[in-house]
DNA sequence: GTCTTGACTAAGC
DNA sequence: GGCTTAGCCAAGA
């Protein structure tokens, strides 16, 4: 496992505000890995218990979770997003009320 | 060295 | 809206 792109993926995930949601594919390319959409999932799933990273805010490209619906997993991802303030359409996340633009965040409050 | 497996994605039907 | 397919790329076996 390369550290420095795992810490790279933490980093960004963390980056993530509170009611807000980023796709793999976001943190992916945010930090600077191009397409590895994938990896950061590996790097997710190896988060030690008790991380600061919040995960659950990183979901596939259309809203779904990473997990099947009903599971453990997926029923506490929701959980933790719900208890945010972020909205669900049936199995899925409202996107476009609640993905995380980087760059726009920056324009907001950057140079305020 | 190859083959399989993913908390993936975009495109096409 | 959904399902399938093909591309993707790092890790492990």
């Amino acid at each position: 496992v390369k550290q420095a792109d795992e810490a790279r993926v933490w980093r960004v995930v963390q980056a993530i505000p509170r009611g807000r949601v980023a796709s793999y594919g976001d943190v992916a390319r945010e930090a600077g890995l191009g397409r590895r959409a994938r990896f950061v999932g590996q790097v997710l799933a190896r988060l030690p218990p008790g991380s600061d990273v919040p995960w659950h805010r990183v979901l596939r490209a259309d809203g779904s979770l990473g997990f099947p619906p009903g599971s453990a997993s997926w029923e506490r991802q929701r959980a933790l997003l719900v208890a945010e303030g972020v909205a669900f359409r049936g199995l899925r996340v409202e996107l476009a009320r609640h993905r995380w633009r980087p760059s726009l965040d920056a324009l907001l409050w950057g140079h305020c």
